[in-house]
DNA sequence: ATGAAAGCGCTAACAG
DNA sequence: CTGTTAGCGCTTTCAT
């Protein structure tokens, strides 16, 4: 008799709970949400009654009444690069900061998967979508009223939010970095870009050899993963008339450039001196640790998730990127790797 | 004049649909989710009419009437390492098979967090939750009806699902391979879980080294990281007696050994011989490539994502994990090392 | 084979 | 300050 089980969270609804703090349902929404003046009393009634049921509200008829999920979408490359990894942690805890959940997809790397993901998530009821494209012009349609953002995106484009580093000047601060360092001739490890297009970390190489007077050094153009840069390296070092220094795109390139280089006993910074770009956790425990160009992830994350969430025009944001120095540069160690100086 | 604008996708609504086809709402209902027979000509005309429309069902709403969000939550430990990029990557595909979306968020690696995590995921009402944990003795109180799963998880814990990879078993196969170069004596670089209770990789190694009559290096314990690693291998390095072989708990820290290693002219395998885990994409790009125990990520991920989804009995499920032979443990290269030998 | 209708749990406008 | 009420868009039972 009256032996009426505890019932699970999900199914204590509100008119529970105004049941149990004698009040109407309305006034529990008002407590929930805050919305309206109530008497102390009331409130602290009707707090009661919800802890006593442990009340939560239900997502879905929320969402269905406010006509938003109070979620993002992200669709993220096919790729095992730690960098995107951190780069969506910070969209994560950006969008958690404003109360909105993250769904994640990861895209098969092509534009027609890219476009799948999105719609798939455009059907899911997302309030915005965010897309870290590994095409050079992925699909950008409409997706009814919600908005849509590239991240990671250095380029402008038409209709669309856009957030990213200032490419360009990252490679500057990379090539200035080695001419300080002495090198007169700077090689190039570039990213693969699907449509063959130009990338800005090329154009900033170029740009900052011509305006130092250097001299520009082999270039190889390969897949932006270890994989991609070992290869490279290889061909760099078959083709012979290897510079003093290489600005390579990612870390990850990097990190296969130096297998390369050692296999080949070529050392590093010695023989070649390396900068190259992300900023990702293991360069600073490679052999030699990394120096790289480093993004601000964290503010990158919130201005994806704000432009998102404001309703604002569309509109291109770039952020300025930081040379991190670490001995691959020729820098001495112990001042940016990420560990302690070996003593 | 009927300029009615083109409707944005979200605001179609089913009844625009059976409008326009002529039918009751109900049909188009019965059309999308195919519930019912009915006529070819009735079942185009409402697919022509969705088409014409650019018809979405309203997730909220089925959601609402279903009570289940079709939506899985996956908390990840606050750490960069890329294999549990991998291990979430595989969770998303296995649910998205299922029709299933994931939310991501990070934790910040204590168990009140996790808490916390969890419980946000809970209150956005997910039909079922994963947490990759970080501490020794996650919390895992209910959340009402909906199933947890812990991922990444070798011990039994009672009430939650479990999924993880035979560590024990991985152990062994890592050190009987490094007896089966020669080694004798063999160390131990272990991960440090945050209550000092055994981690099943340590007794591994203890049975395998007693098993074949080997002798037990030295042990030392760190943080899952390239840091801890470095700081680990240092120390081993100062109070010398070092062995010829280590079995290292992680990849990430493997890295960090390994530059350690380099930093004091020690060569790998050469003096010291290393076999490590999880097999992350940058372990066959470090130089030299690692030799690693490989976890079977995509059966972990469907074998978690079924787990939710079933409603069974929580039960604890295990992986076989499998040796990946390359250079560090004193293989030749070119075997598995995700990159060509070098010719 | 198709349609009518009853909610799912919530928010907010409006009334008192 | 609090209560009543009308939907949000969908699934599904029960008629027809």
């Amino acid at each position: 008799m009256g032996e009426r089980a505890k019932p699970v969270a999900s199914t204590v609804t509100r008119d529970d709970v105004a049941r149990l703090a004698g009040v109407s349902p309305a006034v529990v929404s008002y407590v929930v949400n805050g919305t309206k003046r109530l008497t102390p009393e009331t409130t602290a009634r009707v707090n009661d009654a919800i802890a006593k049921l442990g009340y939560r509200p239900n997502r879905a008829a929320r969402s269905l009444r406010l006509g938003s999920s109070e979620t993002l979408g992200i669709v993220l490359p096919d790729t095992s690069n730690a960098f995107f990894m951190m780069l969506s942690q910070a969209v994560e805890l950006a969008a958690a900061d404003r109360g909105h959940g993250l769904l994640v997809v990861n895209s098969d790397g092509t534009r027609a998967g890219e476009a799948a993901r999105l719609d798939r998530l455009a059907a899911r009821g997302v309030d915005g979508l965010i897309l870290c494209s590994s095409v050079a012009f992925p699909d950008v349609k409409a997706f009814g009223s919600r908005p849509l953002l590239l991240l990671n995106q250095y380029e402008r484009v038409h209709g669309v939010h856009t957030v990213g580093v200032d490419l360009l000047l990252g490679a500057k601060l990379a090539v200035e970095h080695l001419a300080d360092h002495g090198h007169r001739r700077i090689g190039l490890l570039a990213g693969e870009t699907s449509e063959g297009d130009p990338d800005a970390r090329e154009t900033g190489w170029v740009e900052a050899v011509s305006e130092h007077g250097l001299q520009r050094g082999p270039v190889a153009r390969e897949r932006f993963s270890a994989a991609g840069g070992y290869l490279a390296a290889q061909r760099l070092i078959e083709d012979g008339a290897l510079p003093s220094a290489f600005f390579v795109a990612s870390d990850q390139m990097a990190l296969g450039m130096l297998r390369a280089f050692h296999e080949h006993g070529i050392r590093v910074p010695e023989d070649i001196a390396i900068v190259s770009f992300d900023n990702v956790p293991d360069s600073a425990y490679s052999w030699p640790p990394l120096a790289t160009i480093a993004q601000p992830l964290a503010a990158m994350g919130s201005a994806a998730v704000d432009a998102l969430l404001s309703g604002e025009e569309p509109r291109r944001r770039l952020f300025v990127p930081s040379l991190v120095r670490r001995v691959s540069c020729g820098c001495p160690p112990g001042e940016g790797d990420g560990a302690p100086a070996h003593g």
